[in-house]
DNA sequence: TGGACAACGATTGTTCAACACTTGACTTCG
DNA sequence: CGAAGTCAAGTGTTGAACAATCGTTGTCCA
C-alpha cells in the first residue's frame, strides 16, 4: 500500500488538499465564510493546524483572508476572468509554438486526455469531461519543459476551476467542443503548429466570451 | 504615520517579511537550516507564529520544507537556473512586443528605474544597482497589465536573486549592463518593439550564460 | 425620530506548554 | 566490522488561554 506515501504529508497538507477538493467541486460556494473552529472540530484537527492549512490555501488563491475577519471562498470578478484567459493565451499558444518533434510522449498523454475527454462526454458524465478538458490544455504547457511553469498554470487554472463551478450546471453543453479538442491535437501530431495556435487563440476567445456572458447574467462577478 | 498600515499586517507576515530580507540579501546562506525554536524567541515571537511565516515562505519557494526535517533555506541548481531564465524569455519578451503607445506612464517608472541604475553604479553602489536592475526587468512585464503575472514573475525574480547573492560579491561589474539597458529604453520609447526584444532576448542570453559559468566555478549546483 | 456612541459577544490573532513521532547519531553487542 | 538497539534533539500537533478587533445591540441625547 501507499500509505508510507500518504502519511508522509503533514496533516496541515492533508486538510489543505480536502478543503481545496470542496472548493474546486464547488462544495465549498465562493464568497462562502469559513470559521476556524467549528471546521477544525469537524475535520478532527486542531485549531492552529487548520489555519496552517488556510494559510497554504490563501497563498494558492483560493481563499481569501481579511485580517480579523477570517477566511472566505474567493469570488472571480469579470476582471479575474478576462486577466486568466489572457494569462491563457499567452501560455498555451506560446507552448504549441515550442512543441517539438522530440515531444512524442506529451502527444501520447494529449491523446490519453482527448480519448477520456470523449468517452466520459460520450457517457454524460460532465464532471469528469471539464476535468478531462483542463487536463487537455494543461498538457500542453508541458511543451514549454518548466516545472515552475506548469505549477503556475495549474494555480491559474484551479482558480478559474472555481470560477466555472458557478456555471457549468448543466448551463450548457460541454460535449460541443469536444472536435475542437481533437483538431487541435490532430494540428499538432502533424506539426502545423501555427495553424494549431490559430485555433487555439479563437478557442479561447470563445470560452472566455461565454463565460464572461453568463458571470454577468447571474450575479455580479466583484470580487477578490 | 502609517503605522494603521503597518500594524495591519499579521505579525506572521512580517516574520516572512524579514526573513525574506534576510535570504534575499544572502544574510541567510541558502543551504542554511533554520530551527523554529531558536528563530521563534531571537525574533521574540512563538513557534506557532514563526511556522506560519516559514510555511509563507516554502510556498513561495525561498524555503525548502522536508517533513520532519526542518526547513533550510532553498538551494539553486543550474537545471533551475536555466528554467527561470526561460521563462524571463518568454516572459519579458513577449510583455514588449505587447507595448503600447498607451503605456507611457509605464515607460515613465522604467525612466526612474535606469536614472536610478546609472545613479546607483555611478556612486559605486552594487546591491542597490542590483535592485534597479532587476526593477527596471520587472516592469517590463507591467506591459502586460496583468496582476497574476506580474506577482508570478516576482516569485521567480525573488529565486534568482537568491541565487546570485553568492555571485555578486564583486565577482563582476553591474555597471556593464548600464548601456544594454539604456538602449533598451530607447528603442521602447521610439516604438521599435521587435528591435527591442531582440536585444532584450540577447541581453538575457547573456546573463544565463555569465550565472551559469559562475555558479559552475565555486559550488556544484545541486539544489531543489 | 434619528443618529452618534459606548458596552458586549463572537471570532480571529497570538502565545504557551505539553506530548507524540521521526530522525540521525551514538552505543552496544554479536 | 557491521547490525540492532538506545537516546537526545527537533519537528508535528494539540488544547487551552489571553489579547485584539469587528459587528451588533442598546442607550442616550439632540
Amino acid at each position: 500500500m501507499q500509505r508510507s506515501q500518504i502519511h508522509r504529508v503533514s496533516v496541515a497538507d492533508q486538510v489543505a488538499s480536502v478543503l481545496r477538493q470542496q472548493i474546486l467541486t464547488g462544495e465549498l460556494r465562493p464568497g462562502m465564510p469559513l470559521q476556524e473552529a467549528p471546521l477544525a472540530t469537524s475535520l478532527g484537527v486542531s485549531r492552529n493546524t487548520m489555519r496552517e492549512a488556510t494559510r497554504i490555501l490563501s497563498l494558492e488563491g483560493l481563499l481569501k483572508r481579511r485580517i480579523h475577519r477570517g477566511v472566505a471562498v474567493s469570488q472571480l470578478s469579470l476582471k479575474d476572468v478576462q486577466e486568466i484567459y489572457h494569462l491563457r493565451r499567452i501560455l498555451e499558444i506560446s507552448a504549441v509554438l515550442a512543441a517539438k518533434s522530440g515531444d512524442s510522449d506529451i502527444l501520447l498523454d494529449l491523446r490519453g486526455a482527448l480519448d477520456g475527454y470523449e468517452r466520459t462526454v460520450r457517457e454524460r458524465d460532465w464532471v469528469r469531461a471539464v476535468e478531462f478538458d483542463l487536463q487537455f490544455h494543461a498538457l500542453l504547457i508541458r511543451f514549454h519543459h518548466n516545472r515552475r511553469l506548469e505549477s503556475f498554470y495549474q494555480k491559474v487554472i484551479g482558480e478559474l476551476r472555481m470560477g466555472m463551478v458557478l456555471v457549468d450546471r448543466g448551463h450548457d453543453d460541454p460535449g460541443r467542443l469536444v472536435p475542437v479538442h481533437r483538431k487541435l491535437y490532430q494540428l499538432l501530431e502533424n506539426g502545423k503548429l501555427r495553424q494549431c495556435a490559430a485555433l487555439l487563440t479563437q478557442h479561447l476567445q470563445d470560452s472566455e466570451l461565454r463565460l464572461s456572458r453568463i458571470m454577468n447574467g447571474q450575479g455580479d462577478g466583484q470580487g477578490t
